[in-house]
DNA sequence: AACAACCACAACCGCTTCACA
DNA sequence: TTGTGAAGCGGTTGTGGTTGT
């Protein structure tokens, strides 16, 4: 009974700097993958799980921290519009931002917005000064854009997914679509909006979300 | 100065999906 | 085809800084 080995307890909570280190060094020695010997290895006491949202969120190359331009802005809102809480794949159309990160700023800044019908002003000098109430809080680990990781291409795996959203999802988007103004024009979709329905079914379902993205402009 | 309330963000949890033997 | 472990995902909670009283 007692030759079981003993785990040591998985540690929680806000990561070191040292810790930060030895994962990002543990990682570009030894690559990504295998979370779970990584803590082993590592010497790190925390989860696969917590090692892997750590890298992914924060250590990984071409990470981009810090305020939310316009521009990112406005496509999170728009793509939240069309695809829901769909993070990870909304997070796969903003260069450099990861899922937790587009979830966090739409459950803190957009979200409330988005109820009380405001807009956040389009002057960038708002933009720079503007909410920076607790901007110097936590902005330890700045890095330049790039693309995100090929793996995990979330546009690709997710075909399975639509259907179950599709009720949820495709039944306001055209809706919503054409309340902000969007003109779609596609060489394979309908100019007509009206003609995406095909026998009860949404015929937005079926489509890869590339498509959709690509129809608009994203 | 002390404390409570608020806020933003980091991290965890549980479920689902994927890959592979 | 099926079982299992790893990875991915989204919701939720925890943490710590700021602001107001």
């Amino acid at each position: 009974m007692e030759n079981k080995q003993v785990k040591p307890p998985i540690k929680k909570g806000l990561w070191k700097p040292e810790e930060d280190l030895i994962l990002k060094t543990y990682v570009e020695t030894h690559g990504e993958g295998n979370w779970a010997t990584v803590s082993e290895k590592s010497g790190l006491m925390r989860g696969g799980k917590s090692c892997r949202l750590r890298w992914k969120n924060y250590l990984r190359p071409n990470i981009k921290r810090g305020e939310m331009s316009q521009e990112e802005e406005d496509l999170i809102i728009r793509m939240h519009k069309l695809l829901g809480n769909r993070w990870s794949l909304i997070a796969g159309r903003l260069p450099g931002r990861t899922d937790n990160e587009v979830k966090n700023y739409w459950n803190t800044h957009l979200n409330k917005r988005c109820r009380t019908g405001k807009r956040k002003p389009t002057d960038p000098s708002n933009h720079q000064n503007g909410n920076d109430k607790y901007k110097s809080k936590k902005q330890c680990n700045s890095q330049t854009t790039s693309s995100t990781s090929p793996k995990s291409n979330p546009e690709e795996s997710d075909g399975k997914k639509k259907e179950k959203e599709e009720s949820t999802v495709t039944n306001t988007w055209i809706q919503d679509a054409q309340s902000m103004n969007y003109y779609i024009e596609s060489p394979v979709m309908p100019v007509c909006n009206d003609a995406f329905v095909l026998n009860d079914e949404p015929f937005i379902a079926y489509w890869d979300s590339f498509v959709l993205f690509e129809s608009f402009g994203l």
